[in-house]
DNA sequence: TTGAAATATTATAATATGCGCATATATCTA
DNA sequence: TAGATATATGCGCATATTATAATATTTCAA
């Protein structure tokens, strides 16, 4: 398989991995830095088997990493430069339309949210 | 629905579109300027209903618009800046790894290929 | 070593997506 | 208007993804 054919389909891969909500918000805790799996089950609200599962596809792309300290396993990402990358995509969401007023400060709110330390 | 939820699931969906080998393709032939159905079709070596529902999904997020011209249409990315973002993203294809040497002149590779004119 | 806490894995039912094929629509040209 | 060209749409099936529930593994602490 040529090169750039071979790229697209390990990039559209990894998008896919990208292209989720529960993930998403996994990488928005990680932004900030290290976090065990109870703790991000606790802010996602989510299950411990689902928490687990969901960091497990992100740590198999390689987004995620891990660390054990004691019984727990702190995860990270693995190239913090990508929460900056994912908040200058925010742009296009929405496209080129003109958005509503409401839903143009829930960006801003969301990239505020991402940016700042919290 | 709160708005950071909100947000997030209308990134997702918008990441899923993007999370097509085919669709990323289209995307990367439009970045430097309009073209017709036919060509896209003939460029990716997809049938043209395949193609025309390829641009139907993009359409429907935004990403492109159309324009009629005679009989065909002419399609182009809504907001150009898409591709330069795109090409940001390959960065964080093969994650943290040290990725083989073939692959990261696959990476630089592709990353000429929407960088330039062509 | 036994129990409890933290995390991971597996199986599975529900749902969504991808894609080929047939067909429809619209526009131009003879 | 008939035919050809360009594009779009709807349907159906195969496959992939999501999410839940049950279960396993690891580690600590008493």
């Amino acid at each position: 398989m040529p090169h750039r054919l071979l790229m697209t389909k390990e990039y559209a891969s990894l998008l896919s991995v990208l292209s989720h909500p529960a993930r998403l918000q996994i990488l928005e805790e990680l932004r900030t830095g290290e976090r065990d799996v109870t703790s991000l089950q606790e802010a996602l609200g989510l299950s411990q088997p689902r928490t687990s599962q969901l960091l497990s596809v992100l740590k198999a792309h390689r987004l995620v990493s891990e660390r054990k300290v004691g019984r727990n396993v702190m995860y990270h990402l693995t190239q913090p430069e990508l929460a900056a990358w994912l908040v200058a995509g925010l742009a296009f969401v929405a496209g080129g339309s003109v958005p509503a007023e409401e839903f143009l400060s829930a960006i801003e709110a969301v990239r505020q949210l991402w940016s700042d330390g919290n």
